[in-house]
DNA sequence: TTCTAGTGGGAAAGCGCATTCCCGATAGTC
DNA sequence: GACTATCGGGAATGCGCTTTCCCACTAGAA
């Protein structure tokens, strides 16, 4: 048994396709009522389930919301992914889901996929890289954008534009400011911190991770502190923990003449590097906040049962996956930038042990 | 703009649709090689993409796999959610996703929505309920199931069938065995644990819940110990929480006539409501393992960065994610039954402090 | 009464593609 | 050399639905 179609429920009821589909499928026609109770008790008795590609074919639209994350299953790509999934819910779309651990090429391909399932917009959470190797693929996931966006989708970015998108109409870039926050992180922990700075980023060309190391060291500039030195580790737990092995033999190397210089500062790029720097040092023997600071960046959710309370930049996730669903579903307010804002927080990670 | 046609690229090509499909969507055919140059030429030229509804609608298939989960952020589904994405890939499909707090109504309407998209399969990874007032629900989600798989559709359900489906061809069953594994729990915990044991359920009627509570208690009465208290709470960190300040007050009255009974070993059906329980607790002042001890079940990948470190059932749910997807991406099985082991694993959270 | 405006339903034309069927041309067989 | 098999291409149909267009009919106005 094949699922029952528009025409056997119009038949049954008695009358054309066209009226069947008026009745079933909010048309701006509403035909009478005795007519419409018989084709609603004809689809019920068959089970009617409208089939969405025809309509989406016979539409040109298909109630379809393309994500992009890296990984799903980091915390904060799922927390995104659950401010996506709910607004998704309130326009009565469904989230289609792609990821992209390899870079761009794989975005483009998911871009694809996605037009050619003829989603209404599409979300991009993963961030964008300028990487040597990745020009080419980067022109591309631009054209391909491009092209989806002059086709009438809608495109949301979070944190950082396509590189060389085109300022279509139809492309909206939700603005984290990353740089920013950075530099407010730096300068409030310059005030409680003597020692030197260390930052932990992501693979060079990483813009999320490059604005942030930028601006922590503005931050630090402006507290007339001295630039940290940088080290590159591969932007998740792993680097982080990779991160932590090295560093935490230099913590150690520098307590060997005792009274060695004052306990330094880690600021890891984000929260799962901070997490992962933090086990390796406790792997280390080293103890947090007393042998050495850290802070991280994102606030994922992980943290709030994570010990030592790791200190980092408050962002509002789910609220950046809704405003981007929401920026990428109404053509609205047309192409532009919307912006959400993040909080410094401090916690014990960055807290000046007892002597 | 509006986005080329297949019938564009054949003009374009000078060969007639068919042609041009059967060079550009694999089909047994294969026309000569420089007529599929030419076509293949021209489709690069408008930057041709294949509308994959109209594909749809032709063959009848979408190429789409419809994921049921409670709450993608939750740590268990996001990972259960990355293996049915990494299969996903292998099988050249995309992730439709859907997320149901709130019970079988939610589900019945995901999988009506899936269905309507004609969804090749659907993956339903939350755990069934038979609440008291699900029983209708549950009805009506197994008759849209039931549909579903009569209409040609592949189900895989994780944990547990739901109640009442039938038993259709299509419809798959990734079993988890959930009583077994608490109960070799209980075992290994009876073993080296004197005191009292508490059990931190789920809601009534939660099956993955009820199945695991019933399995603790059959490993504790097999190692001659009385059967455990059972509380409980909601399914998530916030129900562990919650039940972990009750358990602290009832552990400082214990405690008030000091030489109080043995410490308290606490199993809580989860790890998200271990966490929580932890967190609770240790907001009370009270340490683990010294004031009591705790074992959860899943095996996060967050537990990994948690301390204490969590004693847990390890399910491989990555690989949970992925069977239930190839499960119901092959027809070639048929129905039938997949099966998944897990591993008890103890940590520091359960073992005897020292005097 | 006659004409117009309005209303409610149906017929039919796509939406973009896959696929069946058909046909001309070429190759192969005796 | 006549006949059959085979191949490569095109015309046409249909997947299930929406929507435009058309028509018959009723109601209201002159």
């Amino acid at each position: 048994m094949a699922a029952s179609t528009l025409t056997e429920v119009a038949r049954l009821a008695g009358v054309s396709p066209a009226t069947a589909s008026r009745v079933l499928n909010g048309s701006a026609r509403k035909p009478g009522s005795d007519i419409a109770e018989r084709v609603r008790r004809a689809a019920d008795s068959l089970g009617y389930i409208p089939n969405a590609q025809a309509q989406g074919l016979a539409k040109s639209s298909s109630g379809l919301i393309g994500l992009i994350v890296h990984d799903i299953a980091d915390p904060y790509f799922a927390a995104i992914a659950r401010g996506v999934q709910e607004e998704a819910r309130l326009q009565h779309r469904m989230v289609l889901l792609a990821t992209t651990t390899g870079g761009p090429q794989e975005e483009r391909e998911a871009v694809a996929a996605f037009a050619a399932r003829r989603a209404d917009s599409i979300v991009i959470a993963g961030s964008r890289s300028a990487k040597p190797g990745d020009e080419e693929a980067n022109t591309e996931l631009a054209a391909e954008l491009d092209r989806y966006c002059r086709n009438g989708g809608q495109v949301a970015v979070v944190g950082h534009p396509v590189v060389g998108a085109a300022n279509t109409e139809g492309y909206h870039v939700v603005k984290v400011p990353n740089e920013d926050l950075a530099a407010a992180l730096a300068a409030e922990l310059a005030r409680k911190h003597q020692g030197e700075f260390l930052i932990i980023g992501g693979p060079e060309g990483l813009f999320t991770s490059d604005d942030r190391i930028r601006g922590f060291q503005r931050g630090l500039a402006d507290a007339g502190r001295t630039a940290a030195e940088v080290l590159h580790y591969p932007f998740n737990r792993s680097g982080g923990y990779e991160a932590g092995t090295a560093v935490a033999q230099r913590i150690k190397d520098a307590h060997v003449g005792s009274n060695g210089p004052a306990r330094l500062c880690i600021f890891a790029v984000n929260d799962v590097m901070a997490i992962g720097m933090a086990g390796a040092l406790r792997s280390a023997g080293l103890r947090i906040p007393r042998d050495a600071a850290i802070a991280g960046f994102d606030d994922i959710e992980t943290l709030r049962d994570f010990r030592p309370e790791l200190s980092t930049v408050h962002l509002p996730l789910e609220e950046i996956g809704r405003v981007a669903t929401r920026g990428a579903g109404s053509t609205l307010n047309g192409q532009g930038t919307l912006a959400v804002d993040g909080q410094v927080t401090l916690r014990r990670s960055t807290e000046t042990p007892l002597p």
